[in-house]
DNA sequence: AATGTCCTCAACCGCATGGGA
DNA sequence: TTCCCATGCGGTTGAGGACAT
């Protein structure tokens, strides 16, 4: 993206000093300066780089744009699917840490995956529903379901199975469109599924604990149930 | 065609880190 | 050990293009 040099009157610590310093977007002229200059004597201090060149720029711009954006072997344009499934593998393991991610990543800079990220793969992971627990720090409520609320046994304990079973009624509430996220990221396309298998488990009626969200496909709207329960286990 | 809003991404900033004096 | 400087990193900004009205 072509942009102008209009970012040069922002304010910051280096213009304070160094008014002499040129800010913003790089011209072309300014681009093969910094390549003709590296590629004759390489690179050994930026700001020794970046005055011998003849730039009018900290040595710090010198180096963003050439890591970012001049240097040999950059890949510029659209993401492979492939690259993508790497990103969102590799954040799950490692977070922001994005120059050890674009590490694995030939071709692509630190810069450029946060930036994809941020614009497209965080979507699309929060999607996918490996933001469960974001979705439910984002409620203000946790024991909503459908407008429906899981009354406490006995002022402790829990909701029994049945109680559960009730809630997932078909009648009321059609499982087409409907998968659910466990509070450990798995996924179920039957929401009565994770029900039942707090029974097949061996965990007893009133015992069991889990918060598990349901993307309702229909109305695009996060469904939260939290089934509680006492402190007995089997 | 004009205007407003949203999205993308290059570039900036501040802070952390590492190496040399 | 301390200080200074260069480099690296991640968060943030905002210009400009794309799209909607």
């Amino acid at each position: 993206m072509v942009k102008s040099t209009s970012r040069a009157s922002t304010t910051g610590t280096s213009t304070t000093k160094k008014t002499w310093l040129k800010k913003g977007s790089w011209s072309p002229e300014e681009d093969q300066k910094l390549i003709a200059y590296i590629n004759r004597y390489g690179i050994w201090n930026w700001a020794v780089t970046s005055k011998a060149a003849g730039l009018l720029r900290c040595g710090k711009s010198c180096r963003l744009r050439w890591m970012n954006y001049l240097r040999p072997g950059i890949k510029h344009g659209n993401f492979s699917q492939e690259e993508d499934e790497t990103i969102i593998n590799l954040h799950q393991q490692l977070g922001n840490r994005w120059s050890t991610i674009a590490s694995r990543l030939p071709g692509r800079t630190d810069n450029e995956i946060k930036n994809h990220w941020h614009t497209h793969l965080k979507k699309h992971n929060f999607l996918q529903g490996n933001q469960a627990a974001d979705h439910q720090e984002n409620q203000s409520g946790d024991q909503i379901y459908n407008n429906q609320t899981i009354e406490e046994n006995n002022g402790s304990s829990g909701s029994t199975y049945e109680e559960l079973q009730n809630l997932w009624d078909p009648e009321s509430f059609p499982m087409e469109g409907l998968y659910m996220v466990d509070d450990f990221g798995a996924t179920y396309a039957d929401p009565g599924f994770l029900v039942s298998s707090f029974s097949q488990w061996g965990f007893q009626e009133n015992t069991y604990t889990s918060f598990a969200s349901c993307y309702d496909v229909n109305d695009g709207l996060w469904d939260y149930l939290l089934m509680e329960a006492n402190e007995e286990t089997v």
